[in-house]
RNA sequence: GGCGCCAUCGUCUAUCGGUUAGGACAUCGCCCUUUCAAGGCGGAAAGACGGGUUCGAUUCCCGUUGGCGCUACCA
């Protein structure tokens, strides 16, 4: 049988390293065996899936040189390939599912399940519905859809027994389905649930391997009851580890940029990104650590893949990307990669554009652009305090303009000029006053190019990394 | 609270019962060198703890501890 594999992100954001390093994973598997590889949107969240969020994963993926053989934006035999199209495929088998009474209606309120939660929490029981709707009469049931009582359906999970779970790096994993809860498959808005659609999907298009993240595995025993309820044969199932803080906490925004477009802003080739988290999956253990894309498939081992969740070690990716950088790439290609990231002709112009009204000398270029072509900039408490703002104010606005920043749709210089006007109103201080200590966090000086188009020209990620390098300098200082 | 996963140098890891526990990053020292890097050489650095099983456990089993995940009409 064709190994088939596939990513499945959700577009709910930033690109993820941990979509970049599941993607890679199943992309060496499928191609290491001759297979497939398969891109799916799980955009089943209708609140905070986005249209922008799904152009940046694969324009990420992409960038790092991962390709796939069917996706939203190829197509293939098996689409449609992002799930806000496939609601009628799902409608299909969740009344089947209903028919033949394995899953049912619950019209229980989001109240009463809380409730419900409190009670089995303090009771020391595992947190499960309790069953109420089950006992529901199907005249009742009829009664109350008739009525339009809001409704959602739920899995039906034996009570007693155990589940194995055969995970192939962990071995069989038990749970007992009396622990398990009966989970909703279809939300009341009449969309799927990522447990229903993901079982679907994968069953249809034919997934034989399923690599995905460790916070699925509690989940598993939900997913194999489904193939069970369906009469399908379901795909080997290898959970990875969640990739660390170096506190060893789940990687996260608030202690380190974890998005892939960080890495590219802040001038990390994608090769380098790539071979780094390769090496977390499968270390080298013999030879060079620098590999390429392909020679990573070559020697891919699922069965020898890291179960213990790695630190996401900046270090060793610094190592590796300078060895790219001076070893890997010729001097030719080392400026052209250089071009591409910083000094594209268009990016140059719009530069130029807000340098030349502020020079007196061509060497006035050098320290007022600077701080465009650097990463982490090297500030002191001082400089930031050198307005009227106190500390406590200065890190109320950081605060504030750090997660404004992450709420703009677009991040551009009209939208931040916006967004000051309203930190500012809201603070009830006055721009000016406000953003002269956001130069010397974006800009690194008091005096500099104009502050929004700065921002715009570094980007969302760059940005928020240096009011966070702001924010730190302040903590630390006082 | 419940359930589950994980556990070797600071970090990423190798070891699939017998090794002086190996490599890489970081770190320290030396060399090279007009500076700084890079590079070369060398050093320091690990089996969480307690029980078993075994002639022998880092390796297999159990417990403890710790870390992590899940516990949503989010994925």
């Amino acid at each position: 049988m064709k190994v088939r594999t596939r990513v499945a992100p959700s577009p709910t954001g930033d690109p993820h390293v941990g979509t970049a390093y599941v993607a890679l994973i199943n992309y060496c598997l499928a191609r290491k065996h001759g297979g497939e590889f398969i891109l799916r949107i799980e955009d089943t969240d209708r609140a905070r899936s986005t249209p922008a969020s799904e152009i940046a994963i694969l324009d990420s993926l992409h960038w790092l040189g991962l390709s796939w053989d069917e996706g939203p934006d190829i197509g293939g035999p098996h689409g449609p390939y992002r799930q806000s199209e496939r609601s009628a495929i799902y409608q299909e088998y969740m009344q089947r599912l209903l028919s033949e009474g394995h899953a049912f209606k619950c019209f229980c309120t989001q109240e009463r399940l809380e409730e419900m939660r409190i009670a089995q929490r303090a009771a020391h029981q595992p947190s499960r519905y309790d069953g109420v709707c089950l006992t529901y009469s199907p005249e009742e049931v009829a009664r109350r859809e008739a009525a339009g009582e809001p409704y959602v359906v739920r899995l039906k999970v034996p009570n007693e027994g155990i589940c194995v779970v055969e995970d192939s790096r962990r071995g069989p994993i038990e749970f007992e389905w009396k622990a398990v809860d009966m989970q909703v498959l279809m939300k009341s808005d009449g969309l799927p649930t990522y447990h229903l659609a993901n079982v679907v999907d994968d069953h249809l298009m034919e997934i034989t391997h399923v690599v995905r993240g460790e916070e699925w595995v509690s989940s598993a025993p939900k997913h194999l009851l489904l193939y069970r309820y369906f009469g399908w044969e379901p795909p080997k199932f290898t959970h990875l580890p969640l990739l660390r803080n170096p506190d060893k906490s789940k990687l996260s925004k608030r202690k380190n940029p974890t998005g892939i477009l960080f890495y590219r802003r802040m001038g990390y080739l994608p090769e380098a990104l790539l071979n780094f988290l390769g090496l977390l999956a499968n270390s080298a253990t013999e030879g060079d650590e620098v590999m390429s894309l392909q020679e990573m498939t070559a020697r891919f081992d699922l069965e020898h893949v890291s179960v213990g969740g790695p630190v996401f070690d900046v270090s060793k990716l610094d190592w590796l990307n300078g060895r790219y950088l001076r070893e890997v790439l010729d001097l030719r290609g080392f400026m052209e990669r250089a071009g591409s990231w910083g000094f594209a002709p268009d990016r140059l112009e719009r530069i130029a554009s807000l340098a030349q009204p502020r020079v007196e000398r061509l060497s006035d270029l050098g320290p007022l652009v600077a701080f465009l072509f650097s990463g982490r900039l090297a500030i002191s408490a001082e400089a930031l305090r050198s307005g009227k703002l106190d500390d406590a104010a200065l890190r109320e606005a950081l605060t504030f303009a750090l997660r404004e920043v992450d709420t703009l749709p677009e991040f551009t210089a009209v939208a931040l000029d916006t967004m000051f006007k309203g930190i500012a109103e809201e603070t009830g201080r006055k721009v000016r006053d406000l953003a002269r200590p956001f130069y010397v966090a974006i800009t690194g000086s008091p005096t500099s190019l104009p502050l929004y188009d700065s921002m715009e020209l570094l980007g969302r990620d760059l940005v928020r990394e240096r009011l966070r390098g702001a924010l730190d300098v302040l903590e630390k200082a006082s």
